[in-house]
Order: structure tokens, then C-alpha cells, then sequence
DNA sequence: GCGACAAGCGCG
DNA sequence: AAAGCGCGCTTGTCGC
């Protein structure tokens, strides 16, 4: 069950060194101050990856215009002192006119020096965001850009002189690492000398600017965090063990008569569920006669060799044990969050970590703990495919809820309304999207309407799921099997949408022309996505609607930022970004004036002429949101998962489904 | 014992 | 092409 966390190692390395030659790799702290006004690379090497209780063991500086004379070496940061002083250091330079500092990965760097970008007046370049703007389908990897960028594989060289354990720096003797992380600052040196004019060429040199004012943002909500409450995460924890022993065991008895198996096995579920249990296994639409899969896309899709996933169990083989088996791994995969928050918990707040430069379309991606995947308190019957109806989870299960303000603020989630629909249609120049959102309707209820003839809640968010799959070249088969409707009413549908949206097609061919034509798409603001092959392509619209979104998403929080440190001061603090949506902590007091106020300034209307419509919702957790006009009414979502609630919450729903599968069962053992 | 891959599922 | 896109995290499996 628990997965293995390495522990940080303890620093065992020798401070005396035995050559006199080796002396030369290490200065002093004051050292630093020979580089005011100039450009300087630094990198720090750690015994561990988590800056809030991993210790830091030095740091590497290479300024070849240093005054004086070129500068190279590291500074050992062993005591508080040492530490405290480079810190101190690093702060004086950054407010003197000129200082350039660079770092690959600068984020990393900063957060283990305690150095908090964004209130240092320093211009500051990360070497990986440079490359990535370049071409962000490469690895960002420091040695990987090197050899793009530079020609050269100086890691490698260096690496193979480290010998013992390589991955932490504490097992090394201190002047090999020494000598690495002294390499490591020369090698950022030299590639953002390289870059300079690449991201020149691109034209992107004021993006790069903002992105290095975002990097400072994302730093500071790194550094802030999440507010947690570690009660809640007791309780859910604890109540989410007995349902799943409680779950396991049934799961048990109705399937091999109460003898354990390993449920977390695929393959043996797909034996146990199918083969010994005589349930038919569906029919996979794109094999061959003999049943066998043959396509390239076998492995991809819901119709993969032991078609048991939850939507397939449920939706296509109406398997008894269907519900169960997605209620057994819905408890998992919680309990696994709450392991990982648990573990990474710093007092009461938790430090994502926000990765600029990692997704293909310039999203940002969060990682440790994943901020931007925590279970919402709804989720469809069937997970992501077809929508049956959707119910709210108990509170035990509504993760967001342990997330809560501290006394005297509230939380403000503000979102875009179908935000990627309002960027397809601007792009797109898309005529009954524009209208729609023009006139503020709602557009997934209009295609509702048109398609199905029906404006409920349910047909609403058919469209939502499928809208994009369409528009991003989902075919009438796929459709047919997501909706699990029959082929002709796939193609229906289809039809319906391409007559509703005539740029649609359009717009996907020109784009893949251009694709065609440069290698590249470039988005509102200039970034590059790249693919050089062709079939590929399609896949550049949605580039362009998703990376163009978060490019927006971007220009808003640091917006919003400004307006937290101008005409708001300390009336609150940006938590964390999610795709469409930025989350703030606000003092009780002003966020009547406040919230508006963010809402209408990410709304972001001096852009493209149309503003991105946005929704703001309070609460003291983030997982009992309620809309902001709702909210003054006096409406609140109460968590009152404390005490008995969960007992008056249950339902009976499993009656008769457990009947049925009894009389699998008896049928079986007979 | 480790890395790579598959499967599964959480989010937008 | 019987292709919606983009992520992160965990477990199981298999080969080295």
C-alpha cells in the first residue's frame, strides 16, 4: 500500500579537504558582491527536493565580468550563517542597477536560498523557460538542453566523476560536487547567451519578460501555500479506511466467495469479473473477427485487453459488481491523495510545485501535491465519459473541503465561463458561438437545444462533453460509442454541429495549412506550438484554444497581482491557478468591494474586444463554494462532515443491485 | 532492484 | 485512422 518516499539523507561529507589544489573551487559569501551590476549564473545543489525541510548544501556562482575579475566557485552553506549571508548577499545585488541573475529552474534555486523573486528588483532569466519557448516538446532537462543549444555534454562528464550513490548530492565528496555545480552554472551561463537570440528571433522577448514576472508570482504562491485542515484529513482518512475495508470485503464475497484477491490488478480483475463470474466481456467495435485488436490504438482506449474500467464495467458490460469496483477504487485513489498530502504537509499548508515549462501547449502543470486535480465535490455517474446525471459527494470524499481559510478570510474562486469555448470562437471567428456569448447567452444549452431539441440539464452537459471532441476532430464512431447511441444517431449529431458552426472545419483545415507551412503555430501573443508531422496536426486548433487560454489565465493573475499590491494592498493573496479559474484568500472585510473587482479585471476585455465572461464564488473552503450574489443572500454549503453526519447522510441505494448479484453468485457456486 | 510501460482515474 | 486535447500520481507487470 504505501508507497516508498525516500527520506532526505543526512549530509556525511567531509568539510576538510585533503588537496590544497581543491581549495580553488570554493569562495566565501562576500564573494557575491562582486557581482552587483552584472550578470551572474548560480545553482544550488541539496540533500533532498523539498525546500521547506530539505537542507541546502551550497551554492554555485559563475560571473566571468565580475568586478575584479572573472568569478567561479561555491559557497558552502552548511551553517545558518553561511546561508543567511548568501541570502543577504544575493539580496543587495539584486536592488543594484544591471544585476542579471540566471538559473535553470530558477524556482528551485530561490526557494531552498529563500530568495523571494518577485520583491527583487534584478531582471531574472530561467535558462528552461527560455528553451522551452523555443520548442516546448523537448526535455528541459539541463544536460539535454546543453546538447541542443551548445553542442557540448559536459553533465555526463562530470557525472561519471561522481561514482556512489549519484542522485543525491550528500553522498558525493564535496569538491567533485563542487566542481559539478560549478559546471552546471558556467553551462546556464553559456546558454542563455545561446538563447538570447533565439527567443529573440521568435519575436517573443516580452513574453519571455512577463513569463519571468509569472515565474515570480507562481514563486510566491509556491512559498505562501495551501491552508489545510489537518482535522478534516484525520477524519476523512480514517472514514474512508473502513468504507474501503468494508467495500473490499464485499467485493470478496460477491466475487470469489469471501477469499481475498488483488483487486488493484487489472488482469485478474478482468479473470474474476468476466471468466470466473460468466459475465460476457463487450464487444470491442474495432476488433477483428477473432476478437483480437489490431489497430495502433488497441492499447489506448476503453477497449484495451481487460476492459476493466469503470465506464466499460458499467456503462458496456452493466457488470453487477460495476458500481462497487469504481466505489472500491474511488476510495483508493482518495486515500492515496491523503497519503501524499500528509506527507508533504508543512504545519498546516501544503507547497505545490508549479512547473512553467513542462506541457506541450504552455499550460502551466502543478506536481506535489497536484493542486490542479483535487476531486470536486461532483462527479459524473460514469467518471469523464457519458454523463448520467450527476450527484454531489459526501463530504468524507469532497477533498476540497480540507482545504480552508484561515480566521478572517474566505476564499474567492474565479472561473471563465466556457472559456475555451469563447477563445475557439474568437479564433475562429466562429459566428453563432460569438452571438451567443456576445449576448451572455448560454451557449451549451443553445447547442442543447439545437441538436437535441431539449434544453435541460442533462442534454447541456452532453454538449459540454462532446462540443470539444467534435470540434477537435472526434470522429462519428468514437461519438457513437461515447454516447453509447448507435451509428446513425452519431452521425446525426455530427452533422447537426458542423451545420450549426460553419467555421468549424474551415478553421481546423487552415490551421493544419499553416502548420503545413512553417512547422509552428503561433497564439495570440506569439507563443510557438510545434509539430512537424503531418498527422499530428490536427491536434493544433486545440493548441491554440488551450494555450491561448492559459496565456490569458497568465495575464490575469498578474493583473490581479497588481492589483493586490497596488490599490489592495494586503487585502490578500493569489492560492493557486486551475486551467480557468484563479483561487484567492481575501480579508473578509474587503472582499465586497474586492471580488468584483477581480472579476471585472480578468475578465481581460481590452484584448480581444469581448470579454471573457467570469463567475465568482465564496466560501471558507475551497470545496463549498458558493456563487458570490448567493453568498450575500446569506446561502452557505455547510461541511458538516464533524460528529453523525455521515450516518443521516447514507443512502440504501445497494439493495436490489446486491440481489442480483447474489443470484450471480448462487448461480456460480451451483 | 530498477526502469519502462500499461491501466486506471482525478482535474480543466 | 476505427485519432478530441492537455496534465500528475499510483499500482501492477514485465524485462533487464
Amino acid at each position: 500500500m504505501g508507497k516508498k518516499r525516500r527520506e532526505p539523507l543526512e549530509i556525511g561529507h567531509n568539510l576538510s579537504f585533503s588537496f590544497d589544489d581543491e581549495q580553488h573551487l570554493f569562495i566565501e559569501p562576500d564573494a557575491i558582491l562582486r557581482c552587483a551590476g552584472k550578470t551572474m549564473a548560480f545553482d544550488v545543489e541539496t540533500a533532498g527536493l523539498h525546500w521547506w525541510r530539505d537542507r541546502q548544501i551550497m551554492m554555485g556562482i559563475y560571473c566571468p565580468r565580475a568586478e575584479g575579475g572573472h568569478l567561479e566557485g561555491c559557497i558552502i552553506t552548511d551553517t545558518p550563517a553561511r546561508w543567511e549571508a548568501v541570502r543577504d548577499n544575493l539580496y543587495k545585488i539584486s536592488s543594484v542597477p544591471g544585476t542579471v541573475a540566471l538559473a535553470h529552474n530558477i524556482k528551485f534555486d530561490a526557494n531552498f536560498q529563500a530568495l523571494e523573486l518577485w520583491r527583487m528588483p534584478w531582471q531574472i532569466y530561467d535558462t528552461a523557460h527560455m528553451a522551452h519557448l523555443d520548442d516546448s516538446r523537448q526535455s528541459k532537462r539541463l544536460g539535454d538542453v546543453e546538447k541542443v543549444y551548445l553542442g557540448t555534454d559536459s553533465k555526463r562528464t562530470h557525472l561519471g566523476a561522481l561514482g556512489g550513490d549519484r542522485r543525491h548530492m550528500s553522498n558525493v565528496r564535496l569538491a567533485t560536487a563542487a566542481v559539478y555545480c560549478i559546471n552546471d552554472c558556467r553551462v546556464t551561463y553559456e546558454l542563455a547567451r545561446a538563447l538570447t537570440p533565439v527567443v529573440n528571433k521568435h519575436g517573443l522577448w516580452s513574453v519571455l519578460l512577463e513569463d519571468m514576472r509569472y515565474t515570480g508570482l507562481l514563486q510566491r504562491m509556491e512559498r505562501d501555500g495551501v491552508p489545510m485542515d489537518l482535522e478534516y484529513i484525520e477524519h476523512s482518512r480514517a472514514f474512508m479506511k473502513k468504507r474501503q475495508d468494508e467495500k473490499q470485503s464485499e467485493l470478496w464475497n460477491l466475487s470469489n466467495g469471501g477469499k481475498s484477491w488483488n483487486w488493484r490488478s487489472p488482469q485478474l480483475m478482468s479473470r474474476i469479473l468476466y471468466d470466473k463470474m460468466g459475465v460476457a466481456r463487450p464487444i470491442n467495435p474495432y476488433a477483428d473477427a477473432d476478437g483480437v485488436d489490431r489497430s495502433r490504438f488497441a492499447d489506448r482506449g476503453m477497449y484495451n485487453k481487460t476492459m476493466t474500467n469503470s465506464f466499460i464495467l458499467m456503462e458496456k458490460a452493466k457488470h453487477p459488481l460495476g458500481p462497487l469496483v469504481a466505489e472500491l477504487r474511488e476510495t483508493d485513489k482518495m486515500l492515496d491523495v491523503l497519503e501524499l498530502w500528509t506527507y508533504l504537509m508543512d504545519g498546516n499548508l501544503l507547497h505545490t510545485s508549479l512547473n512553467q515549462s513542462r506541457t506541450r501547449t504552455h499550460r502551466l502543470s502543478a506536481g506535489e501535491p497536484n493542486v490542479q486535480n483535487m476531486p470536486s465535490d461532483v462527479r459524473g455517474r460514469a467518471h469523464t465519459q457519458v454523463y448520467s446525471g450527476d450527484f454531489t459527494r459526501q463530504d468524507e470524499f469532497k477533498l476540497r473541503l480540507a482545504i480552508k481559510a484561515p480566521p478572517g478570510y474566505l476564499f474567492d474562486s474565479t472561473d471563465y465561463k466556457q472559456q475555451e469555448m469563447r477563445m475557439f470562437a474568437i479564433l475562429a471567428k466562429e459566428p453563432f458561438m460569438m452571438e451567443s456569448l456576445r449576448a451572455r447567452r448560454d451557449i451549451h444549452a443553445d447547442i442543447a437545444e439545437a441538436v437535441w431539441g431539449v434544453r435541460d440539464p442533462v442534454h447541456r452537459e452532453w454538449s459540454k462533453t462532446i462540443a470539444f471532441g467534435l470540434i477537435y476532430g472526434m470522429t462519428a464512431g468514437s461519438l457513437e460509442h461515447r454516447l453509447n447511441t448507435t451509428r446513425e444517431e452519431a452521425f446525426r449529431i455530427a452533422d447537426q454541429y458542423r451545420a450549426k458552426f460553419p467555421r468549424v472545419m474551415p478553421f481546423l483545415k487552415e490551421t493544419i495549412a499553416y502548420c503545413k507551412q512553417y512547422g509552428y503555430l503561433k497564439y495570440w501573443n506569439g507563443k510557438l506550438w510545434r509539430e512537424n508531422e503531418e498527422s499530428y496536426m490536427y491536434k493544433g486548433a486545440n493548441a491554440l484554444v488551450q494555450g491561448g487560454s492559459a496565456e490569458l489565465l497568465k495575464v490575469a493573475g498578474l493583473r490581479c497581482q497588481a492589483l493586490l499590491e497596488g490599490e489592495f494592498a494586503g487585502a490578500g493573496r493569489l492560492v493557486i491557478p486551475v486551467h480557468d479559474e484563479w483561487v484567492f484568500l481575501l480579508k473578509e472585510e474587503v472582499l465586497p468591494e474586492l471580488a468584483p473587482r477581480i472579476a471585472k479585471v480578468m475578465e481581460c476585455e481590452d484584448i480581444f474586444n469581448l470579454p471573457f465572461a467570469t463567475e465568482v464564488k465564496v466560501a471558507e473552503r475551497y470545496g463549498a463554494l458558493v456563487k458570490w450574489e448567493d453568498w450575500q443572500k446569506g446561502e452557505r454549503k455547510v461541511a458538516n462532515w464533524l460528529g453523525d453526519s455521515y450516518e443521516k447522510q447514507e443512502e440504501e441505494p445497494a439493495e436490489e443491485s446486491n440481489e442480483e448479484v447474489e443470484e450471480i453468485w448462487e448461480g456460480l457456486k451451483g
